[in-house]
DNA sequence: GAGGCGTTGGAGAGCGCTCTCCCGGCATGC
DNA sequence: GCATGCCGGGAGAGCGCTCTCCAACGCCTC
């Protein structure tokens, strides 16, 4: 394999200095029109590729970005918590947002997964010898240690969902309690009147969050008391927890139901129990995740602007990284209703 | 935020040069124990973390590669791919099965998309720019021009099955001939005599030797017409499929599916008919993936050993780096049958 | 026409690391 | 006793790039 030309070859190349070529290349400073073009084609003749390491050894810039899927790794099976993340598609819309905002400006998305202990220490020495400028931290789990291990190594890093304890972290988050209310004030408006809801883990804030909001906002329409059963944001959770409902209370007509993914567990078990969604039974979802529209009937949700939350992370992970001073903050996003079949 | 220590700050600290420094670290040539007890005291006093930029300008490694997911952009709607890619849990078991083998090793595994012309640019131009020191790609389309890109710009790559042009690339597949059989040998065993297969997208390969690995096997029990639908290995394509099928063949009572994401969409589509499965109509997908699973019954469905494949693909990858040399190869696994409930 | 100023290109010093030399010291062989 | 070999450590040359100086060269002004 021949070595690559470097950018000593293409000075001479186009009879210039070093410093010229990268000047060329980096636009900066202004440099004669004739030579730029001169320059441009003897890059073109060589077939010169910047190198990175040598770039970013001077810059101390890496110009990627950590994305990182931080949660649990159940510890059964073979390694299922990259199964688990690749078959949420909430990951998805993450993943479209985040790309989006910095394919244009030629920052490159690193996924990582931090699962275990020992993976979380992977990420934060990746992050340490500089392999990348700054994480995105995306967390499955109430409990994570990370955002702390990050805030503590002072790396620049932003949150999705606000952290379970309070520490000195940018993040994006939605306005959980709003998009609950969007889901009370609708099931009421269909005219549901024993009304219940399936939950997320309690532990995570923001199923907390979509819990009492929907439950003030029932109470605010006169329905004090709301059945609840709790699940973990799987599908086999929602399908559990709709049979524990069921059982308790037959004669419900209308379930909330924390994410899309659980409510996709759910139908199949109304339907196995003989009830007819919407008639029966109106369902409400939470993401508009793309489980929301592979339901049979398509759901009913609380749409998340997930992709817009993950180019603000983004935003503001660049921000960060270009000035490290940059004061931590939260931005919140408005959820909206999306109407399918489901109710 | 303090500079972070340098090999130079080690080498003072413990009263040594950087070269020895560099060998503790490295784990080169001998070095008293004496000596490298005091350098690692040194480095763990210092915090000192290497700095991966400064190494790879020498070494020419990067120490990670790019796990590619490269195929069709759908231009409609805002970047579907990444959902695409992460609503499908295959990606999970690759994902595991690649972390797997390089986690252990210090690899780090970056995730690319190559959906369009210009990601594809980006990830050839990663790739050569030095960020990482091979490709280990994943194509979820058939006429994919990145392969051949790669090979041209001579990266070390593997693929995930056979391309559809012949180059001179390693990659590993399975046997989809044989797990074909294996669905037509099950589907007869259990006294199917009016059996139809929904087929994956006729310019892929694996959806060709699937289709006439099944064909010919149910040809060998005296079965010589089999009736198909094409679809395109997405949920939505599977359940037109099976309305299809049904329309045409509403007497069947077999269908072997190219896959497990394409047979959870056919499903409801049975039941919607009046159809039990198994029945009525026993239903064999292929990949043993979640959605298999997550299916209502679970599908009976062929195994892929994708973890494994994924993990030689690593080791293969692993291989081609530390010796351009290596002559290309392909491996083959054996798929399996696994019985659930929807047949 | 000389001095000042803005513009443009070159020289060269590193960034932090690895790795090849080389050298000193000690055990060994004749 | 001296030559020989080996082992452990240091010196220093880069890897390919950026970026700060600095020099050269107009051009304008007085």
């Amino acid at each position: 394999m021949p070595a690559s030309p470097t950018l000593e070859d293409v000075a001479r190349a186009a009879g210039v200095s070093r410093a010229t070529v990268s000047r060329v290349i980096n636009g900066i400073r202004n440099v004669d029109p004739v030579i730029q073009e001169t320059v441009r084609r003897a890059i073109a003749d060589t077939g010169y590729v910047p190198n990175r390491a040598a770039r970013s050894l001077v810059t101390r810039r890496t110009g990627a970005i950590a994305l990182v899927v931080s949660g649990a790794g159940e510890e059964s099976g073979e390694s299922p918590f990259h199964s688990q993340v690749f078959a949420d598609p909430f990951f998805g819309r993450v993943a479209s947002g985040v790309v989006g905002f910095l394919r244009p400006r030629g920052i490159h998305p690193i996924l990582m997964f931090a699962e275990t202990a020992e993976a979380r220490a992977q990420v934060i020495a990746y992050l340490r010898q500089g392999n990348a400028d700054g994480a995105i931290l995306v967390s499955t789990q109430a409990e994570d240690p990370l955002p702390r291990l990050l805030v503590e190594a002072s790396l620049p890093a932003v949150l999705f969902a606000r952290p379970a304890e309070p520490i000195p972290i940018s993040y994006v988050d939605v306005a959980h309690r709003t998009g609950a209310k969007l889901a009370a004030d609708h099931l009421v408006a269909r005219g549901r009147l024993r009304v219940a809801t399936i939950a997320g883990p309690l532990n995570v804030p923001a199923a907390q969050d979509r819990l009492s909001g929907f439950r003030d906002a029932m109470a605010a329409h006169g329905h004090p008391y709301i059945p609840c059963a709790e699940g973990d944001f799987t599908l086999d959770s929602g399908e559990a927890a709709m049979e524990r409902l069921l059982a308790e209370y037959p004669g419900l007509d209308g379930v909330f139901i924390a994410n899309d993914l659980m409510a996709q567990g759910a139908l199949p078990v109304l339907r196995h129990h003989g009830r007819r969604v919407p008639e029966d039974v109106a369902v409400v979802g939470f993401d508009d995740s793309s489980a929301a529209t592979a339901s049979r009937p398509p759901l009913t949700t609380i749409r998340h602007p997930v992709e817009d939350m993950a180019a603000e992370m983004a935003r503001l992970l660049a921000a960060h990284i270009d000035d490290p001073d940059q004061p931590v903050t939260s931005i919140i996003f408005e959820p909206s209703l999306v109407v399918r079949d489901s109710t």
